[in-house]
DNA sequence: CATATAGTTCAAGACCGCTTGAACTGCACC
DNA sequence: GGTGCAGTTCAAGCGGTCTTGAACTATATG
């Protein structure tokens, strides 16, 4: 089996050349844009879902050239993306034994890569805010004209932060959890890319 | 060095409004824009938080040419900002008595713009993204080439799909529990005397 | 060493959303 | 009616991000 025809010809399949996008077949176009959009929606870039998305739907390690082809990117974009993609662990760079190339495998947590930016972005992020908030305050305080009313209302707003920062960590955490069950189906019978 | 032109006196209820006067005291400045990053990084615009958060500090209602001042935006960008945020409930226009122009003041629930908008943006979208893989899915039963194994991948990735849906629910509901906490130590002492 | 192919980097430009500013409407008062 | 100000609308411009494509590096091969 392995081997799967997406290297050469399709037999009888008409997956003629759809204009816009490379080779691939209609419904995978589909649902790799689905996720390019679901991943641009949450703050990333919508080829890096795609590329994603690529990867796991076909479940076998591709190379640049080839995700480059399928999802008519350029040279230099795929490259990016791919270091992007793999720095955040979401998918993996491997070397076929008798193989001289990269090949690029999906990771099954995508949510990592979510997870784990969310994270970063949103430890420097709120740490800004609470300086910044924090100076307003001690400035405000120093000016001495500032009337207590206001000074209090600047105080709510900086509790309102905290509290939007737990409800965002609580978030972390229970998709964390509800992912982890997610993962499960996944590993079930996904990938049989035992690796590791 | 104190007194923050544009204050006057706090006595006076009418603000006095200092002729073209508009400048944000320092400590004023860094909390708006405090907010106003939050809310660009939750996916609005940056200047509806200003807006907002300049309204909530000022604790009484400000007109669109204040606004405009003390922000320094331009009158149509007020204008649109001011409806965006009346819509979502988040600041509210009010007529004084014998007064012919309209003031727009704060509204305590910040988060109802971030949970509205979210819920609104989110229906619509986590649908969209279900009706993508479905298609996705019937077009690769019917094409009958796909192996099953694929096929496989692409259920289960609308299965990811919809825990990540659940997640974000259930996110949202966590938020306003959370938050209803933050309102009530918002309306505490903050709220807009007398009007009304 | 010459050649070819894989992969990286980055300036230039395409692209897209936000803001601006002017024209316009509406309303109040003279 | 006419003047002035508050408020709305929208085409055009601006600014920031993403992508492209070419130059460059790295590595394998004869």
């Amino acid at each position: 089996m392995k081997g799967y025809l997406w290297t050469g010809g399709h037999g009888s399949t008409s997956t003629e050349a759809a204009p816009s996008e490379g080779r691939l077949a209609p419904w995978e176009a589909i649902a790799v844009d689905a996720v390019g959009n679901v991943i641009e929606f949450w703050g990333f870039k919508r080829n890096q879902g795609r590329v994603w998305a690529l990867l796991y739907l076909r479940g076998e390690p591709l190379t640049a050239g080839e995700i480059e082809r399928e999802l008519d990117l350029s040279k230099g974009g795929v490259s990016m993306l791919l270091r992007d993609l793999e720095r955040w662990g979401v998918i993996q760079r491997v070397r076929l034994p008798q193989d001289t190339v990269w090949r690029y495998g999906a990771e099954t947590d995508l949510v990592r890569m979510v997870r784990h930016v969310i994270e970063e972005r949103e430890a420097g992020f709120v740490a800004r805010i609470r300086a910044d908030l924090a100076e307003a305050r001690r400035l405000a305080e120093t000016a001495g004209s500032v009337p207590a009313e206001r000074l209090e209302r600047l105080e709510k707003m900086a509790t309102l932060a905290e509290h939007v920062e737990r409800a965002l960590r609580l978030f972390i955490k229970t998709s964390r959890l509800d992912v982890s069950g997610v993962l499960a189906v996944f590993r079930d019978g996904a990938g049989r890319r035992g690796e590791k």
